[in-house]
DNA sequence: CGGGGCCTTGAGCATAGTCAACCGCCGTGG
DNA sequence: CCACGGCGGTTGACTATGCTCAAGGCCCCG
């Protein structure tokens, strides 16, 4: 449950996410603190990062893989809230335990910081709250267009905008060729998919057939994807073609 | 479209949402500042403050009223994704642009402050980007709540939901009684509700009229809820009963 | 008195959920 | 080595929830 410590300690300056995360706005003395306050953890797929309601002892960084923000309904119901990618912060300053299960969906590096000495940080060092408020806004962003997707799309609708989502960032990563061909790697099971979406598995899994008896996608093994013509995906998510889409 | 530009200068001092909003930990010198940057304007019922794509000179905090952040498909299916009430920010500091439709649900007061020299005051006042900062962690949480509502629960159960969350926030402005009698007072239009919560309105309207035949609530005209008993309420809310709700 | 918001209610329908069977793959233990 | 079992995924039949379309009520204001 508190995920394997490692003793392994990457340099900063080397760290994969050293200009997206948290710490990107540092220089070197600020680096040096939160050097001081670090560790590494990692987790299995599947593993419980945190329970909802525990008690946390730190904040931090996804190094590398993807980890889901989720709540739970008594009757078992569940709803992803976050999709936790490199970069991504865990956890909020200046509140000790989670309101959501985080939990591994594939093998997890965490960089984490001590809460205390974390905060104390935060009030001192302009840069990395600055930085904070940054990503906090840009998740909330991230959040009220996932809310239309919950609210006002069709099942299909649905699925072809986590497409085009999941499309779009690993283009951003790489390079970015929405003309041509496209191949998706999914990193989530059709069940973690029914959970972002507010579906059931098997409704994801019908109106992925559908979209490939289309020929809209074409399917290589379970997990990977290949789009061969982009706009005809986005004509299937229900959104403004042109710009309208939140930047 | 712009709002009625108010020559009143309130002062700062003796603002209602004075210890609330974004201002709320400046010490004199910093709201000597923002006196400065500051003007107040007003919007009637079902005016425009912001359309979707549209420049903005300003952001500001809502004094009085109600608005709401909302974006639109194509095809005219709507969802509000903000409900934005006295001491909330309008606006993102380094964005010119507003990705959503901000609408005036009731008569509206904004304390508006023009958006360059407010980002600069940004910079060099950290009493401001932290409690910004903390604002938009509550409104992250409170989104991912909503995502909760949007995704996973039953039409019932959102309404419900909604009028658990109007009668909570309303008794913590008041006092917090939630034993007793409690009467909310909605802000909402049925088809606002309906927005708000991923339904059609005659949904809304349907739902609300089997709460009233049960006996959960109570009408008094179309606008004021009476709820005799708020644990029954919470029952319909499908959430977990104790303390499993976000702070 | 007439018209327009806002709301309610009904009838029929469509979309997505439920329940269940089954497939293919992989790792494990007999 | 193979059989088994479990997991992730697909598909089908049926159902139920919420949407669509339509009519009509209430109330306020001109």
């Amino acid at each position: 449950m508190s995920g394997l410590i490692l003793d392994t300690h990457v340099h900063c300056e080397e760290c994969p996410i050293r200009h997206r995360a948290v710490c990107a706005s540092c220089d070197t003395d600020e680096l040096e603190a939160l050097e001081q306050i670090k560790n590494y953890r990692t987790y299995e797929p599947g593993q419980s990062i945190v329970w909802a309601g525990d008690e946390m002892s730190f904040v931090g960084s996804v190094v590398r893989g993807v980890a889901s923000l989720s709540q739970t309904l008594e009757d078992g119901r569940k709803q992803m809230v976050g999709l936790l990618l490199p970069s991504d912060f865990i956890g909020r300053p200046g509140r000790t335990t989670s309101p959501y299960d985080v939990v591994a969906v594939s093998e997890v590096v965490l960089c984490c910081f001590r809460r205390k000495p974390f905060e104390k940080i935060m009030t001192t060092t302009p840069h990395v709250s600055q930085r904070l408020l940054e990503m906090t806004l840009d998740e909330l962003d991230a959040a009220r267009e996932w809310m239309l997707i919950l609210g006002r799309k069709t099942a299909r609708e649905k699925i072809a905008s986590l497409l085009a989502i999941i499309a779009r960032r690993e283009s951003t990563i790489g390079m970015m060729d929405l003309k041509g061909e496209i191949t998706i790697e999914l990193p989530l099971t059709r069940e973690a998919m029914a959970d972002y979406l507010g579906l059931t598995l098997e409704t994801v899994s019908r109106q992925i057939s559908a979209l490939k008896r289309e020929g809209i996608i074409a399917l290589d093994g379970k997990r990977r994807i290949r789009v061969d013509d982009f706009q005809a995906l986005l004509m299937e998510t229900g959104d403004d073609m042109d710009g309208g889409m939140i930047a």
